[in-house]
RNA sequence: GCCGGGUUGGUGGAACGGCAUACACGAUCGCCUCAAAAGCGAUUGCCUGAAAGGGCUUGCGGGUUCGAAUCCCGCACCCGGCACCA
C-alpha cells in the first residue's frame, strides 16, 4: 500500500542530483525568501515621510494592491486560504515588472469575536494567542514567497494602530451631517450656531441654559456617532448586541448561530444613514462586480414615495408610502406596536358595533393594545419569521380620516408593520398590496379597487384571491372634490396627488431608506475601548487626542458575560466594567482634575478594518493618520479612478455589505473633514472564488479524514469501511484541510502557486484535486530541464539564434500572457507558458534568448525558480524589477494561417494562406479547392462569405 | 416570492458571433528499469465502422444570422443574496 511520493526520493537524487525536485525547490525557495527579506526587495518608497527614499517617486506610476484583512486564525492556514494572496502577489510582481511602484502588504485584523473565543476556549490571554497566531501565519505566508512590504504590515491590536482607530472615532463623534452642505462638518460649528442663535436649538430652548446632559441629548441627534436607547439585536448566547448586518435572515447570529432578540438598550450608533444617498450614487464611480454593487444598493434600499398625514382627533399620524397614487384605496391604517402615538389615540371604550375579531377579546382598547404588545415583544425574530404568513393585530379603537376621500378608517396595530422602517405607520391599501390584503381578509376589512386590473379579474376585490399589484395600469375610483386621479397612469397619478398634498401641507414627496444606523458598540473585552468618559452628572466627554490611545486594560477575566441562548429577558454586561480601577479615572479635561467613569463598551471588530488601507500607505506616521502627500500619491483621484482609492482589492464576496459598506462610510467622513483626497477607499474590487474539497462521510454522516481515504474502482474506503464522497468547503471540521506547509514539503511553494493559479478563473470556486497538482510540478521540472542539466547542473541553453517558428511561438505567448496578467486571467496565462515550454521540449534545445524571455514570463507566477534560473543565466540582479517581455508585433501574427472553408456552416476543407490575403483571392482559392468542389457537387452556389484570412462560408441552394 | 450568477469531454477548465473541447488531470499503450515509483513518448469528446470514412455534440425548447457555447425569448436544474421594508 505504498503512497505515491513525488520525485524527491533519495535514489533519484543520486542519479539526477540537479533535477528540480522537492528538495531542490525547498533550498531555492528559502534562499530567495531570505534574500528578498534581507534586501527589502518589496519595500515601496513613499513620496514623503520616513518611508521616502530621497528620489522623487511621484513621477513613477503607482499600483496599490490589497487583500482583505485576515483574522489570524488559531488553526493555521489551509491551501484554500492563500488563493487570493497568491493572485495579488502574481499581479503585483507583474506590475512591478511593468514599471509600477507597487504597494502590497498584508496586515492582521486581530480584534473581535473569533480571536476572543479562541482565547477563551484555550484559556490564554487574547493578546498572547493572537500574537502567536499572527507569527504562525506570517511564517506560513512567507513560505509562499509573497512579495509584501513587511514594514507596512500593521495589526489592529497594536496600540499605535488603534490609537488612530480611536482618533477616527473622535472625528466621527465630533461631526454632524450638514444636509444643506451635503457633507459632514465639525460639531463645534453646530454648537457655535446654537450659541449665537443663528440656528434654533430644538425645542426652542436657550443653549446657554442647558445642562451638560441636556446638551448631550441635543447633540446626540446630530452627531455621526451617538449613544442612544434604541431597539437592538441582543444575542444572549454571545453576550453581546449585534449589527443588523451580523444577523442572518432567520434571526440568528451570523457567528455562532444563536437566537437574536429585539431589546431596547442604550448603545453607540453610527449615523451611516446620513450617507445613504452618496453610498448609492458613488457606486457608479467604482470598478466593482455588478453583483456586489447591487447587493449594496439593495441593502441601502432607496425608495421614493411620499409622507402623508392622517388626522386622528387632534393628532396626525404620518405614514410613508411608495404608492401615494393609491391613497383613495386606503381603507384602514396600521401602526407598529411600539409606535409612540398608540397610547395617545386609544379611546377609553370600544366604539359601538365593531366585529368581535377586532378586539382580541379584551374589554377595552387599552387592554387589547397592552396584551398584543406583550405577545409581540415576547416573540423572537425567528418566531416572527416563521409566523410571517399569518397576520395578527388588534384594533386600537381609533379612527383616522383619509385625507383625500374624507372617509373614516379604523386604526390597527400589527407586527407586520415595523417600527424601524419609514414612520412605523402605514396606510393600508388591501386591494393593491399583498400583505394588506391578507390582513384585511383576516379581519374582514373593506377593500377598494383603485388601480384598474389588467388581467380580467374585474373591479370587485371581494372576488379576488390576492391583491392586484402593478405599476402598469391606470387609476380608477379616485375622485373627490377638486382632486381626480381617474384615468391617469401610475407615475402621473403619483405626481398629481403628491402635489395636491404638498399644497395643503398634509404631505410631501420623500425618499426613504431600508438602511438603518450602524450599531457600533459591543459587550466584549477584545476590542478597541471608546475614547469617551462621563462626569459625575453623567455628561459625556470626548478624550483629547493627547490621551490616545485608551489601551485595553489588563483584567483577570476577559470572557464575555453570556447567558442561556434563549434568555430574551437578560441584559448585556460589559467585561470592561468588571475592572473598577480602570473604569474610574482621574483626569484633567480642562477644568481641573476630576473623577470620571470610562465608557465600558468596546468597538465592533469592523472598526479596525474600516480604514486600514490608509495606514498601509503611511504605517509609521505618528503625527497624522496619513500624510496627505502619501495618500494623494497612492490613493488620490485620477482620470482612471475618479473617486480615487486602492487600485485593486481582492477578497471574498461575503463582505459585500458589511466591511465594504462600513469602510466606504468612514472614508467619506474622513474625506468631508479634509483628511483624505480620495472619495472612496477601493477603486477596483475583485471577488475571488473559494477552494472546495472532497468531503468523505461514513454511514452515520460523520466526516472521516480525507487524506486517509482510498479509492478502489470508483468507490471510496476508509479503514476498510465504505464512505461516500461529496463536495464541501475545505476546513478542519470536515477533516479535509491540506496545510500549505505540508504541500510545500512535497512539491514546493512555486508548484502550489502555479497550481492554484491554473485551476480556473480566479472568481469562481473550484475543487482541490490532489492528483492534478503534479501537472504544475511537471511543468516546472520541464522548464528547469530546458535550461539546466539534471545530471551536471550546468546550463544547457544554446547560443544559437532562435528559429522563426520559435520566435513566433515566443512572441505570441508574450502578447497573450501580458493581456492575461493585466486582466487577472492567470489560468490562461499559465496555459500559454506551458505551451511555449512544450514547444521548446519538442524542439530539443533552448536558445538562450528564448530561455531568458520564458523565465521572465513565468517570474510572477513562480518567482523562486525564475529568480534561480535568471541567476544561473548570468544575471546578478533580482528579476523583480526586470522589464516584462514585450512582444514584437511582426512575430505575433503567423506567417500562414489556416483558413477553414465551410459549406452551409460545416467545415469541409482547410487552406494554408497568408494572413494578408484579400477576401476575393481567398474566395477564388476556396472555390478551386478539390475537396470543396467535390463537396459542392452540382448544387448551385448561392452566396459566398469570405472573412480573410480565417474563413470562407459557401452557401449552396 | 424577489434579485443576481451559473450549466461545455471521465474531471478542472479553454474559446474577439467564424476550426468547440486550448492547457492540465485521469485513463490506455509503449520506452526506461531486475522491479516499482518518478521520468519520457504516443493515443484519448461521443456514436458507428476492420479501415478509409460517416454521423452527433456546449442543460432543454424556440428565434436572429451565411454562421450561435457566445446574441434574443421561454423552460428546467444548481449556487449566492434579500425577504412582512409599506
Amino acid at each position: 500500500m505504498s503512497e505515491t511520493t513525488p520525485a524527491s526520493g533519495a535514489a533519484e537524487a543520486a542519479t539526477e542530483p540537479f533535477r528540480y525536485g522537492a528538495a531542490l525547490a525547498a533550498e531555492i525557495e528559502s534562499r530567495w525568501q531570505d534574500l528578498w527579506e534581507k534586501e527589502g526587495t518589496f519595500n515601496a518608497p513613499n513620496p514623503a515621510g520616513p518611508l521616502a527614499e530621497g528620489a522623487d517617486v511621484t513621477a513613477k506610476p503607482h499600483s496599490f494592491i490589497m487583500d482583505m484583512f485576515p483574522y489570524p486564525s488559531g488553526s493555521g492556514l489551509h491551501v484554500g486560504h492563500p488563493l487570493g494572496y497568491i493572485a495579488t502577489d502574481v499581479y503585483a510582481r507583474y506590475q512591478r515588472m511593468t514599471g509600477h511602484n507597487v504597494l502590497h502588504t498584508l496586515g492582521y485584523d486581530a480584534f473581535g469575536l473569533p480571536a476572543e473565543q479562541y482565547a477563551v476556549t484555550h484559556g490564554i490571554h487574547p493578546r498572547v494567542s493572537t500574537e502567536d497566531n499572527i507569527a504562525n501565519m506570517r511564517r506560513q505566508l512567507r513560505r509562499l514567497g509573497l512579495g509584501h512590504d513587511s514594514r507596512r504590515s500593521i495589526s489592529t491590536i497594536d496600540p499605535d494602530y488603534y490609537r488612530w482607530t480611536q482618533w477616527i472615532f473622535l472625528q466621527i463623534f465630533n461631526s454632524w451631517y450638514d444636509e444643506a452642505a451635503g457633507k459632514a462638518r465639525p460639531i463645534a460649528e453646530l454648537i457655535a450656531s446654537f450659541e449665537s442663535s443663528e440656528r434654533e436649538v430644538p425645542g426652542g430652548r436657550d443653549w446657554a441654559s442647558l445642562s451638560g446632559v441636556e446638551r448631550d441629548e441635543v447633540l446626540s441627534e446630530y452627531r455621526l456617532a451617538y449613544a442612544k436607547e434604541v431597539p437592538v439585536n441582543w444575542c444572549p448566547g454571545l453576550g453581546t448586541v449585534l449589527a443588523n448586518e451580523e444577523v442572518t435572515a432567520d434571526g440568528r447570529s451570523e457567528r455562532g448561530n444563536f437566537p437574536v432578540f429585539k431589546s431596547n438598550l442604550r448603545q453607540w450608533m453610527m449615523r451611516i444613514t446620513a450617507y445613504a444617498d452618496r453610498l448609492i450614487d458613488d457606486l457608479d464611480l467604482l470598478d466593482w462586480p455588478e453583483a456586489i454593487k447591487l447587493q449594496q444598493r439593495n441593502w441601502i434600499g432607496r425608495s421614493e414615495g411620499a409622507r402623508v398625514d392622517f388626522a386622528v382627533g387632534e393628532d396626525n399620524i404620518t405614514v410613508f408610502t411608495t404608492r401615494p397614487d393609491t391613497l383613495f384605496g386606503a381603507t384602514y391604517m396600521v401602526l407598529a406596536p411600539e409606535h409612540g402615538l398608540v397610547d395617545t389615540v386609544v379611546p377609553a371604550a370600544w366604539p359601538a358595533g365593531i366585529p368581535e375579531a377586532w378586539t382580541g377579546g379584551a374589554a377595552t382598547p387599552a387592554e387589547a393594545v397592552a396584551a398584543y404588545r406583550a405577545t409581540a415583544a415576547a416573540k423572537s425574530d425567528v418566531e416572527r419569521q416563521v409566523e410571517a404568513k399569518v397576520k395578527t393585530g388588534v384594533f386600537t379603537g381609533a379612527y383616522a380620516t383619509n385625507p383625500v376621500s374624507g372617509e373614516q378608517v379604523p386604526v390597527f396595530i400589527a407586527d407586520y408593520v415595523l417600527m424601524g422602517y419609514g414612520t412605523g405607520a402605514i396606510m393600508a391599501v388591501p386591494a393593491h398590496d399583498h400583505r394588506d390584503f391578507a390582513f384585511a381578509r383576516a379581519f374582514g376589512l373593506p377593500m377598494r379597487c383603485v388601480v384598474e386590473p389588467t388581467d380580467g379579474r374585474g373591479e370587485d376585490p371581494a372576488a379576488w384571491d390576492d391583491a392586484f399589484d402593478t405599476y402598469d395600469s391606470v387609476i380608477v375610483n379616485s375622485a373627490q372634490g377638486d382632486l381626480s386621479l381617474d384615468g391617469l397612469r401610475v407615475v402621473d397619478a403619483k405626481a398629481r396627488v403628491t402635489a395636491w398634498l404638498t399644497e395643503r401641507g398634509i404631505g410631501e414627496g420623500t425618499v426613504n431608506f431600508r438602511l438603518r444606523d450602524w450599531l457600533f458598540s459591543r459587550q466584549r473585552y477584545w476590542g478597541e475601548p471608546f475614547p469617551i468618559v462621563y462626569d459625575e452628572d453623567g455628561a459625556m466627554h470626548a478624550l483629547p487626542e493627547s490621551m490616545l490611545p485608551v489601551e485595553v486594560p489588563e483584567v483577570d477575566d476577559f470572557s464575555p458575560h453570556t447567558y442561556d441562548a434563549d434568555d430574551a429577558a437578560s441584559t448585556p454586561k460589559t467585561p470592561l466594567s468588571r475592572n473598577e480601577d480602570w473604569v474610574s479615572v482621574e483626569l484633567d479635561l480642562g477644568d481641573g482634575v476630576k473623577t470620571y467613569r470610562r465608557e465600558t463598551n468596546t468597538m465592533p471588530n469592523w472598526a479596525g478594518s474600516c480604514w486600514y488601507e490608509l495606514r498601509y500607505v503611511d504605517p509609521v506616521n505618528s503625527a497624522k493618520v496619513v500624510d496627505p502627500a502619501n495618500e494623494a500619491y497612492w490613493m488620490g483621484p485620477t482620470a482612471d479612478k475618479p473617486a480615487g482609492g486602492v487600485d485593486l482589492y481582492v477578497g471574498g464576496a461575503e463582505h459585500a455589505v458589511l466591511h465594504l459598506l462600513y469602510a466606504r462610510f468612514w472614508h467619506k467622513v474622513l474625506h468631508d473633514l479634509g483628511h483624505v483626497s480620495s472619495v472612496e477607499p477601493f477603486h477596483k474590487l475583485f471577488n475571488q472564488g473559494m477552494i472546495t474539497a472532497d468531503v468523505f462521510r461514513d454511514d452515520r454522516g460523520f466526516p472521516v479524514p480525507a487524506a486517509e481515504v482510498e479509492e478502489i474502482d470508483d468507490e471510496f474506503f476508509w479503514n476498510g469501511e465504505k464512505v461516500r464522497r461529496e463536495a464541501g468547503k475545505m476546513g478542519k471540521s470536515l477533516k479535509n484541510a491540506i496545510a500549505p506547509d505540508e504541500f510545500a514539503d512535497q512539491y514546493g511553494a512555486d508548484t502550489l502557486r502555479l497550481y492554484e493559479m491554473s485551476m480556473g478563473p480566479l472568481d469562481v470556486s473550484r475543487p482541490w484535486d490532489a492528483r492534478a497538482v503534479v501537472g504544475s510540478f511537471r511543468f516546472l521540472q520541464r522548464l528547469w530541464r530546458n535550461i539546466v542539466s539534471e545530471t551536471t547542473g550546468e546550463l544547457v541553453v544554446t547560443e544559437e539564434e532562435p528559429d522563426e517558428a520559435t520566435l513566433r511561438a515566443l512572441h505570441k505567448t508574450i502578447d497573450g500572457m501580458r493581456g492575461d496578467m493585466a486582466g487577472l486571467r492567470f489560468n490562461t496565462a499559465v496555459a500559454k507558458a506551458i505551451e511555449l515550454n512544450n514547444h521548446l521540449v519538442k524542439r530539443g534545445s533552448t536558445p538562450r534568448a528564448v530561455a531568458e524571455q520564458i523565465v521572465l514570463l513565468v517570474a510572477p507566477l513562480a518567482p523562486h525558480v525564475a529568480e534561480e534560473l535568471w541567476r544561473r543565466l548570468g544575471h546578478e540582479q533580482s528579476l523583480a524589477f526586470a522589464d516584462y517581455p514585450v512582444a514584437d508585433p511582426a512575430y505575433v501574427v503567423d506567417e500562414t494561417v489556416t483558413c477553414v472553408v465551410q459549406i452551409k456552416g460545416k467545415v469541409k476543407a482547410r487552406l494554408e494562406v497568408a494572413p494578408s490575403i484579400s477576401d476575393a483571392d481567398l474566395e477564388a482559392l476556396a472555390l478551386a479547392d478539390p475537396a470543396v468542389v467535390a463537396a459542392i457537387g452540382d448544387a448551385p452556389v448561392r452566396k459566398v462569405i469570405a472573412r480573410a484570412p480565417k474563413l470562407v462560408n459557401i452557401v449552396t441552394g
